[in-house]
DNA sequence: TTGTAAGCGTTATCAC
DNA sequence: GTGATAACGCTTACAA
C-alpha cells in the first residue's frame, strides 16, 4: 500500500506465517498442493490485506512467459486494423496477456520484431500488413509469429479473411442489381487481400457470364488518394463501367469523390461497393454500400492461434466468421438497363 | 543463433573469456568502466558473433525499469486516439521503450490499470480520454501516470491540446467569412476537450460582438451518429444558424449527413467547420473545413512528460506545436449577407 | 501438509 | 583493468 515500497511474496509469506513456496503454489492453485483449508485462508487474507501483485518480470524470468503478445499493423490510424487491434486486444485479454503494439510498414529486415522476441518481451508476434515479403529470418527464427490478413506462399502460418467470399458477394450484388459492365478498383501491387479480392471479383464475373475485362481493372493503393486517382483514370475509359466493385473502403471515398469531381452521379449513372465497412460509413453522402468483414475476429484468432498451435506447425486459417453486405445508397440499377 | 537455446550473458563472458560483468558494463557503456581497448573489442566481436540481446525480464527484474509505457485510449477505431497512439509509439521508440496498449473507456475503478504498474510491467501509465473520471486510486499511487487529451482539477497531471485555441480559429474563420449566426455542436456532457472547446467558442463570439446564443449550442457525443441526430435538432431551430462550429470531425460527418437529409446545402446555405482534421476530410463531399491539431505531438509530449518528471511533481502542459485551419469546400460566406 | 533451496539472466558493489 | 558475488522476486523439484 504504500507508495515506493513494493509488496513481495517474502512479506507476504512473513505476514501468514508461512514459506514464500506455499503463497506462490496457493497463486497459482498449484493442482498438485494439499493444503489445510485455514492456512489457505490465512494465505488468501494476507495476499489481500498487503495487497499484493506478483512481480511481472520476476515470473517472467523463472517462466519464460512473458505473458504480452506483440502485434505489428501498418498504421494504426487504418481503420481496418483499428478493428484487428480492438479484437486481438480483447482475445489477449481473456488468457491474461496484453499487447505491445507497433506501427509502421514489415520492413524486409524485419529485425525491429525478432528483437522483441529474442529479448524475451513478448511471447509471439502477429504480423498484420501489408505490402511487405516475409522476412526469411521470421521462418527460421523457431519462435511463434503468424502473419494476418496476409499469406505467403512461402510461409504457411497466418489467418486471413475470406476475401474471395467478399468479392463474390460485392459482384453478386451488382449483378443482381442488373449490371453487367463492373469495373474492379483493385489494391495496391504486392498486396496480398488485393490479389485475392481481384480473383473473387474475375471468378464472380465469369460464374455471371460476365468476361471480366482486363481495361476494367485498374490499382489503387489502400487510401482516398489511390482511390481518387484510379477512379478518376477508370473514367476516363469508354465504354465507362456502370459500377465498380472497389477492394477498399478508404480508397472508395476518394473513389466517390472523383465520380463527383467528374461529374459522375452515383448511384444513378454509376454504382459503388467497397470492401470493409466503416462506423460513419452511413452518414456519408452517398452512404456507401460495403462487405462488412469479421476484423475484430481476425484479430482474435491470431492470439488464438498463436498462443495455441506448435510455432512449427504450418498455420493456414480462414476466418469463419460471417460477412455481411450492407447495401447503402451507393448502389443501384444501372440507369441504362 | 540455435532456434530453442538463448544466448546468455554466460555464454558469451565464455566465448570472449572474461567475467560476465565485463561484458555487461561493456554493453551498458558504464562510464567508470576502464577497459583494455583490445579486450572491448574482444567482448564486442563475441557479442555479435553469439548474437547476443539481454533479457528483457532479468533487466527489468535487476533495474526495475521495464522500458514499456501503457497507454489508454477509449476506442483505438477513432481516429483521432490513433494519431495519439502514433506519436506516442514514435517518441517512445526514440527512448528505446515499447508501448502496452489497451481500450476501453477508463472506469473509475481504475484497477486494471494500476495493475500493470503494480506487476511492474510498465514504468508509466498515459490515459487518454475520455468522459470519465480519475480515480483517486491513481493519485494516491504515488506512480507514475499522465492524463492525455484530458484534465481533471483534483489531478493536475496532464498535457492537452489548444482546445479554446482551435475553437477561436475556428469561429474566426467564421466570422471572417461573415458570419454571425454561429451555432455550436458541442461535445459530449463531462467530456473535458467539449468544455474548453465549449468556452473557447463563447469567449470567441464575444470577442467578435456576438452574443453567443444558448439556443444555438447542441450537445453530441463524437460519433457520426451523435452528429447527425445533433446538426438534425439545431436545424429545427429558428431562425437558422447560417454556420456551425462543430467540436469533433466524426460528429462533422454526421452533421453534414443531417444537413443533406434536411435539404440544407453545405456551404451555400450552412457552413461547417470541425476540430481535428482526417487523411481522408478533403475526399468528402464536401470536402470538410478543418481545425488541423497536432495529436501526434500531444502523443510525443506526453511520453516525454511521463519519463522525464517527477511523479509527484504536478504536469499541466499545453502542447505548443502550430495547429492550422484547413480551408475546404465546407465553410463559405453567408449566402444572406 | 509445509519448508528448503536452486536457479532464471541481469546489474552493481566490491575486491583483487 | 577485470573478476567474484550478492541480490532482484519468483517458481518448482524435492525434502521433511
Amino acid at each position: 500500500m504504500k507508495p515506493g515500497k513494493r509488496v513481495t511474496l517474502a512479506d507476504v509469506a512473513a505476514h501468514a506465517g508461512v514459506d514464500r513456496s506455499v503463497i506462490s503454489r496457493v497463486m497459482n492453485s498449484d493442482p498438485g498442493l494439499n493444503i489445510r483449508p485455514e492456512t489457505r485462508v490465512r494465505v488468501l487474507a494476507s495476499v489481500k490485506a498487503l495487497g499484493y501483485r506478483p512481480n511481472a518480470a520476476a515470473r517472467t524470468l523463472r517462466t519464460r512467459r512473458s505473458r504480452t503478445i506483440g502485434l505489428f499493423v501498418p498504421d494504426h490510424a487504418d481503420p481496418v486494423y483499428a478493428e484487428i487491434v480492438t479484437g486481438a486486444e480483447a482475445a489477449a485479454a481473456e488468457r491474461g496477456c496484453v499487447l505491445v503494439t507497433g506501427s509502421g510498414r514489415v520492413a524486409d529486415s524485419a529485425q525491429p520484431y525478432l528483437d522483441l522476441l529474442a529479448d524475451g518481451r513478448v511471447d509471439g508476434l502477429l504480423l498484420a500488413g501489408g505490402v511487405t515479403a516475409t522476412p526469411a529470418a521470421l521462418r527460421e527464427s523457431g519462435m511463434p509469429w503468424l502473419l494476418l490478413n496476409r499469406s505467403m506462399a512461402d510461409a504457411t502460418r497466418h489467418v486471413v479473411l475470406d476475401d474471395e467470399g467478399a468479392a463474390a458477394m460485392a459482384v453478386e450484388h451488382l449483378v443482381n442489381l442488373g449490371h453487367r459492365r463492373i469495373a474492379h478498383l483493385a489494391g495496391p501491387d504486392g498486396s496480398d487481400t488485393a490479389s485475392r479480392r481481384a480473383s473473387g471479383y474475375r471468378a464472380a464475373m465469369r460464374r455471371h457470364g460476365a468476361t471480366p475485362d482486363p481495361g476494367l481493372a485498374v490499382r489503387a493503393d489502400y487510401t482516398a488518394d489511390g482511390g481518387f486517382q484510379a477512379m478518376t483514370e477508370l473514367l476516363g475509359r469508354t465504354p465507362r463501367p456502370t459500377a465498380v466493385f472497389v477492394a477498399n473502403v478508404t480508397s472508395a471515398i476518394g473513389a466517390v469523390r472523383a465520380a463527383y469531381r467528374c461529374g459522375v452521379r452515383v448511384p444513378s449513372e454509376l454504382s459503388i461497393v467497397a470492401v470493409h465497412d466503416l462506423p460513419f460509413a452511413e452518414y456519408l453522402v452517398p452512404a456507401l454500400t460495403t462487405v462488412r468483414m469479421p476484423l475484430q475476429e481476425l484479430g482474435r484468432r491470431g492470439v488464438e492461434k498463436l498462443t495455441t498451435t506448435d510455432p512449427d506447425a504450418p498455420v493456414s486459417e480462414t476466418v469463419g466468421a460471417p460477412m455481411e453486405l450492407v447495401r447503402r445508397e451507393s448502389t443501384a440499377p444501372p440507369r441504362e438497363a
